[in-house]
DNA sequence: TAATAAAGTTAGTTTAATCTAACTTTTAAT
DNA sequence: ATTAAAAGTTAGATTAAACTAACTTTATTA
């Protein structure tokens, strides 16, 4: 059994993994910075992992993670969206406030618990931020997920997920009175500074660049 | 903040301090055996927790919690007693599974994930085992839990746990119409097997002494 | 009450996860 | 193509929580 240290690792290069496309793999900086330690204590940590052949490696190469290491990751992944899912709809925690508990739940150990947790949540498929979650088999839904700032002007999308998870971030797309599954359409854009009008429920409203860059919408 | 190894060592303080009774304080090899440690392990640990003033005691001497200790200890079998219900009454669990499993849920640190859990509980006063639950100040109704063996002819009491988690007693249990909270009248005893028959919800049964010593009773 | 057993303590070691500082390899830029 | 910067590695130190072995103090009992 891995350790809550371990998991973490596994974890941040699951998202690592997926966020550098491909099989490109991840570095150790990168993974390091990621997990707010220093680059020497990650390495450590590496050589670990690749003696349990959750990852693959050589020396000042890109980090793969192994079949058996992808495993563990989703089902991690799993656990955390899971949990989220149940303070949002349950305990009526706030978009910004789930995350960190559910740093915290993603690592109790126990099948029965998620398995049961799953059933009693009704078997959602994403999560309150929008992000797919895994199955049992640790397969998920990839929908083809983009920014807002990539909408063509006229036409209508609907909200995700957000990148940014950040308290300011997200209290500020409560503000606008956006929700997960909210239609949004692009009104117009201005060139000069990316910014643009959008319509939510009705309500006009203008966004900037940086805040369309944090919006994953689908087509609709 | 407290680890986990921490957290353990005051719970199972509170837990002996209760069981000694009184003032009459806990031994280093008393704690050392119930947390499955050495006693030089204990010992360490002692030391830290009485530098952060969590407990009181002199070398060789009787270990005491002081009032933040006691307090400290009491959140935490809290957390331990709304989990055990939650696993319980939600998500399906069975007597015997919760334990493990919130021994691990203990130890998540958010207050307001307690206090939404037990919200979302309907605020529970015991737990399925039958223990009362702290509530926010600490505080809980201490109820004299004892064996159905030990009520009196002619006395009403209330079943709040069982001894024996097997499934043929749990069977037995089920078959005589019997479940937590279920009012008991004890209507005679025979000196000569110490049997006794029982008035369950106007229905009336003999049972053996052996039963008697395995269901958990208070006075109602 | 003296001897022995039980309880408690100390000193020194181990393991996991972190760090800093110094070093090596790879990548990028002039 | 050299060289400087970035990325990655190694060595040695630290902290928390555990251990063993040896020791001291307190309690029991013959």
């Amino acid at each position: 059994m891995l350790s809550i240290a371990e998991e973490n690792y596994i974890k941040r290069l699951v998202y690592l993994s997926l966020e550098n496309g491909a099989g490109d793999g991840v570095g150790t900086n990168e993974l390091a910075t990621g997990l707010q330690v220093k680059p020497s204590t990650a390495n450590d940590m590496l050589k670990k992992l690749r003696q349990k052949e959750l990852i693959d490696y050589e020396k000042y190469g890109k980090i793969h993670l192994t079949e058996l290491g992808t495993k563990i990751g989703m089902e991690i992944i799993r656990k955390h969206r899971l949990w989220e899912t149940f303070l949002y709809e349950k305990l009526e925690f706030t978009w910004d406030e789930v995350h960190e508990v559910a740093e915290q739940l993603e690592h109790i150990q126990s099948e029965k618990l998620v398995e049961k947790l799953d059933k009693f949540l009704g078997f959602p498929k994403f999560d309150p931020h929008g992000d797919p979650i895994p199955n049992q088999a640790g397969e998920m839904q990839l929908l083809a997920k983009k920014m807002l700032a990539a909408v063509n002007v006229g036409e209508q999308c609907k909200m995700v997920a957000v990148k940014d998870n950040s308290a300011v971030f997200l209290n500020y797309v409560v503000e606008l009175g956006l929700g997960i599954n909210n239609q949004i359409e692009v009104l117009s854009k201005q060139d000069f500074d990316d910014s643009m009008e959008i319509r939510i429920n009705g309500k006009t409203n203008r966004v900037s660049k940086k805040f369309a860059q944090n919006i994953y919408v689908i087509a609709d």
